[in-house]
DNA sequence: TTTATTGCAAATCGTTTGCATCTCC
DNA sequence: GGAGATGCAAACGATTTGCAATAAA
C-alpha cells in the first residue's frame, strides 16, 4: 500500500485530495489512468475532489517522482505509479490496452546513437502501437 | 520539386492553399513544421490562407500519405513530408532542433518484442529527447 | 454548373490559472 | 494562526467545425 510518508517525503503536505489520488493510482485496475480517469473513478467512489485538483496534484507527483507522465498519441496524458523500473510501452490500438516491456538491448542501442551524434540522453519515449494477430 | 499530380494522385482537388502548402513542406528549412509553422510562414510568404485550412489540408495529406505527423512532447504536432524511408527522431531540448535517424537492429527488436506477445505492429514512435554533451 | 474547398468565427478538448475559501501542522 | 491546498469558474492553446461565400473541374 502507498504510504502517506511517500507524500512527506516530497514536500507535500498529507491532505486528503493526495492521499486518495495517490490510493486511486496504486489500486485500480489499470496502471495506465488520465487526470480524467482519475476523477471519474474518484467521483464514483463518493470522494469529492475537484478535477482542477487532480491535475495539479498529479503535476506535483510527477515532479516529486512519485508518477510518470506519458503522452500517447491522442491528445490526453496518462499517468503511472513510478516504481522505478523503466520500461517502454505497447499499446494495442484496438482494446487500448497498455502492455509494458523492457528490453536491454533496445535501451543499449538507444544510448550508442545518442552518444554518436554527441549527445547525452535526458529522456527517451518509445511506443509500439499493435493489434492481435490475426 | 512536389508535383500537382501528387495532389490529383490522393485524390485531392488541385488548389491554390494545398499547392502552397505542399511547396512551403518541401522548402521549407525546416523538415518538421507544425500547423502553426506552415501558417506564419505562409504569411510570411505573402500567401494568405487561414489557419483552419492549414489543419484540414495537413490532415488530408497525412491521411492521403503525403505526410506523416508527429506528436513530440509539448502539447503541438508537427508534420514532415513523407519521403517513403522511415526513421525515428532525436530532438536536442535545448534548441527543439530534430535530428533524424534509423537504426535497422532498433526495428528488428521491436518487430521480434511484438511478435513474441503475439501482436502484429500498426505503428511504431521512438522519440529520444537529448541535449550536448558538456 | 456542380461540387469540393475555403475563410471566418464560434465551438471543442484537454489543461491551467486567479482567487476566495478552507485545511493541515 | 498562517502557509499552503482546494474548488470553482474563467482563461488557455491547439485543433476542429458550421456555414455561407468561392474556386476548381
Amino acid at each position: 500500500m502507498v504510504e502517506n510518508s511517500e507524500l512527506r517525503k516530497a514536500g507535500l503536505k498529507v491532505t486528503l485530495p493526495r492521499v486518495k489520488i495517490l490510493q486511486m493510482l496504486d489500486s485500480a485496475e489499470q496502471r495506465h489512468m488520465s487526470a480524467e480517469d482519475v476523477y471519474k473513478a474518484l467521483m464514483e467512489a463518493g470522494e469529492d475532489v475537484g478535477l482542477a485538483t487532480v491535475y495539479r496534484v498529479l503535476t506535483q507527483f510527477e515532479a516529486a517522482g512519485l508518477v510518470v507522465r506519458h503522452n500517447f498519441d491522442g491528445g490526453h496524458a496518462v499517468f503511472e505509479l513510478d516504481d522505478g523500473k523503466h520500461h517502454d510501452h505497447m499499446v494495442n490500438v484496438e482494446t487500448s490496452e497498455v502492455i509494458e516491456f523492457f528490453d536491454e538491448e533496445i535501451e543499449r542501442l538507444q544510448k550508442a546513437i545518442v552518444d554518436k551524434y554527441g549527445f547525452e540522453m535526458v529522456d527517451h519515449n518509445l511506443v509500439l502501437y499493435v493489434r492481435k494477430k490475426k
